[in-house]
DNA sequence: CATGAATGAGTGTTCATTCAT
DNA sequence: AATGAATGAACACTCATTCAT
């Protein structure tokens, strides 16, 4: 086992407790036991127990921040742009139910600031240029994320919940009234 | 102190701790101090800390769908209505930043289960009338809530992490928004 | 419900809990629960948990020193006598189960300290003279009490540990045994 | 100190507490004192405080077992044996009074399930023996038992209680008593 | 590098007892 | 006489972190 490996093993093992059992109902004797390291090794790699989730967290958030782009060709219009982020957005949570239970407890807890990776700076940086162009409103960014990808996030933390959406008909809909929303 | 003034001083505690200190941050000796009761006086009144955290949601829950229903005059049309809604909800969460942080809290952590109260039992079926007389998209409630109180609730944790939006044009624009979202 | 209604009240409560979830399982809470009465007359009626066990202690023991001499004839042989005090003693711990329970954890404990009453006293005088009598061995008191209650006491607590002994006849044997052990 | 030295250590603090204090007079933090190791290490090798006292009871009652066959020899007549082992229960008792303490407790107790070692074993399958031999009378083992160890630990814990038998004749005496209550 | 034994302050909770009403 | 709210020390147990090997 290499050193790589070993962090993605305490990272993967620290993913699956916290999904599970939340946020302080994981101790690092339990990520311990299930990653099949020492303890000595989770703190040379890690300096402490937040380290590892702060880790985790930009781990999380640089794949989400990815798969936000998939297939998102820049010459479309914009509305064909937002829907395919906004449908990536939903379905990296649907199929990352894990990772969205992390992302949840962590942007709720004191542990959270900002963070910004390269593909939302893109994509903030796009929406400041369909608002110059005027195509969507002159809100602040955040109202724009809120009214956006906030909606997807929510709906997915609700697919969880029970109200699942299966019909691809209907989470069009949805995106289309996110659209809607923001449209000039 | 009346025993209604003590159940009342650890709720009031516990509301101030959990939203500086979070949820697992939060001992019941925190609260016992802030609270300036004994130890045995939280056991007398709620049976455990989960008890405590269970029944500050409620009270919370509760004057939060209180409040929501604030001047909403039933024969107004849908869109006039909504936006009181929705701004009753931004202006709750901007004025309480305390309940924001641990509700925000509470729906992500094990402890959720559904709650319902009677405002958002109203508020429900004033949207299900609303859907049937074709006013509003005929999408799952779960979307609906996501499109509306969702976003306000997000633009209310958004405005505590420094995207404050004071202008009072442009929360009725966001709210307006919410409306051509849902609007047939 | 007069005075002594309550005081009998709690010292049943008291055996019943005792005997189900032994001595340090019981609380003086779980007293005040079962007895129906409140933890300040627990405390007017006796002065600590401690003086509760005493009492009862006192009263079981007195109980059971009554059963002992049930229809011994004192001018019978000293055979007749014993055997009848040894069923006397086995039958009342086989038909008083939390009694039994109740005195094998009180003997072990550090509560214990020795308690004489007068039936007690009756059968040691009783022995003493059999033993001038030359009828049965000269051994120490201590010994006697081994060899013929001790062996009642162990052997119904065997019984509720499953080695029930239902046969009248085995009975009437291990009595008999006892009366050869000591036997001149 | 080894890893075996401080599962001792606790074990002998342990056994010297329970002697002194009872079973619930004894707190972890009591043992975590005399033992001299930190409540960590308490709970690296027991799981709980009933762990530790389970241990203490296999040990305590292997260490009985093995005594009791000292010095038996088996094609003596049944008589010696059964002097002998009789004599060495008692012994081990009388020179290991924490031992005999913490034993009754145990056995009184809800902790309490049947254990058998190899050295009980073997006694059991000797009186078996001696049954069908039709050298000792048919009664059930728990009578036997009863009649013979059971006066031998009755005895031991009266020694304790201030009747001290010294005399060696005298124990003699008893423990040819039992084994008359016992002959056919 | 790597291990896991060791630490001890801290956790949620219980409970015998007191005392104002 | 009677109540039960109130107390706070004590309980069994956990856990992030350290460090000798």
């Amino acid at each position: 086992m290499t050193e790589a490996d070993k962090r993605q093993a305490i990272l993967n093992a620290t993913l699956e407790l916290i999904a599970e059992h939340g946020f302080h109902g994981t101790s690092v004797s339990m990520i311990v036991k299930a990653s099949r390291v020492s303890t000595g090794i989770v703190y040379h790699y890690f300096g402490s127990k937040d380290e590892i989730i702060a880790a985790l967290y930009g781990e999380v958030k640089g794949a989400f921040g990815r798969h936000l782009m998939n297939g998102v060709v820049f010459s479309d219009d914009w509305r064909t742009r937002l829907k395919q982020i906004w449908l990536n957005a939903f379905r990296y949570f649907i199929t990352h139910p894990k990772e969205l239970r992390f992302l949840e407890q962590y942007d709720n807890s004191p542990y959270h600031h900002e963070y910004a990776d390269e593909s939302l700076n893109r994509l903030k940086a796009m929406i400041a240029e369909d608002v110059q162009q005027k195509r969507i409103k002159a809100l602040p960014p955040a109202a724009l994320e809120a009214l956006t990808l906030g909606v997807a996030f929510k709906l997915a933390k609700a697919h969880y919940g029970g109200a699942r959406i299966e019909d691809e008909a209907v989470l069009e809909a949805v995106a289309d009234a996110c659209c809607e929303a923001i449209a000039v």
